[in-house]
DNA sequence: AAATAATTTAGACATTCGCTTAATTATCTA
DNA sequence: TAGATAATTAAGCGAATGTCTAAATTATTT
């Protein structure tokens, strides 16, 4: 739990998150994204992946990372227990009649 | 932004936002559930309060905290936009039939 | 087997964070 | 108005965080 939220609370890590929701890519392109050292983003992705918000799968020499639906849902079903006291905006659906 | 998640990566904070779950409370009530100094939780509630996730209002000698919808949203959106990579489990309901 | 490439690990440094005690401001009541 | 109560602000300290460079590890290519 506290690992989730203080991965999420850095500002390179939620840009690696949003990044990666265009799809998997490996840790040379993630970090080609960044002004910042490959070694940085090495860290970045490791509380991110302990964290469980990201997966790391080794392809050869390279190592793809995606994201990773186990550690959205446990803050997702945090901000539900508030939903006691107030409802957030849900999304507009259209219904066909 | 950073202040919301910044405010929520605190244990001691999200437990405060929960109690607050219960209804309105001043601080000293507030302050009096933790096993730590008054002044400390007064610096919790200024970190909330500046994320939008508590407003204060202050009532004679009192301030009474309550939850803000305000901040709840703004991070509520944040995960909405990793929706198109994968849903959220959907509270369940019931449709009289 | 040696060279190259991708990534992580290690060590160091400045900044931020959370906590405490002491001092301050504001309000209520006798 | 003096004294008590509620809460915050100020100052200081140790621990955690984010960043870097340099070195080590792992895999591929020639």
């Amino acid at each position: 739990m506290d690992a989730k939220f203080k991965a999420i609370n850095d500002p390179t890590r939620r840009e690696i998150l949003h990044y990666l929701v265009n799809g998997p890519q490996n840790a040379g392109q993630i970090a080609s994204q960044f002004d910042m050292s490959k070694p940085s983003i090495s860290h970045h992705l490791d509380l991110l992946k302990q964290a469980k918000l990201i997966q790391a799968d080794k392809k050869g020499q390279f190592i793809v990372y995606k994201l990773d639906k186990t550690g959205f849902e446990v803050i997702h079903a945090w901000f539900q227990s508030f939903s006691k006291y107030f409802e957030f905006p849900k999304p507009k659906i259209r219904i066909e009649i």
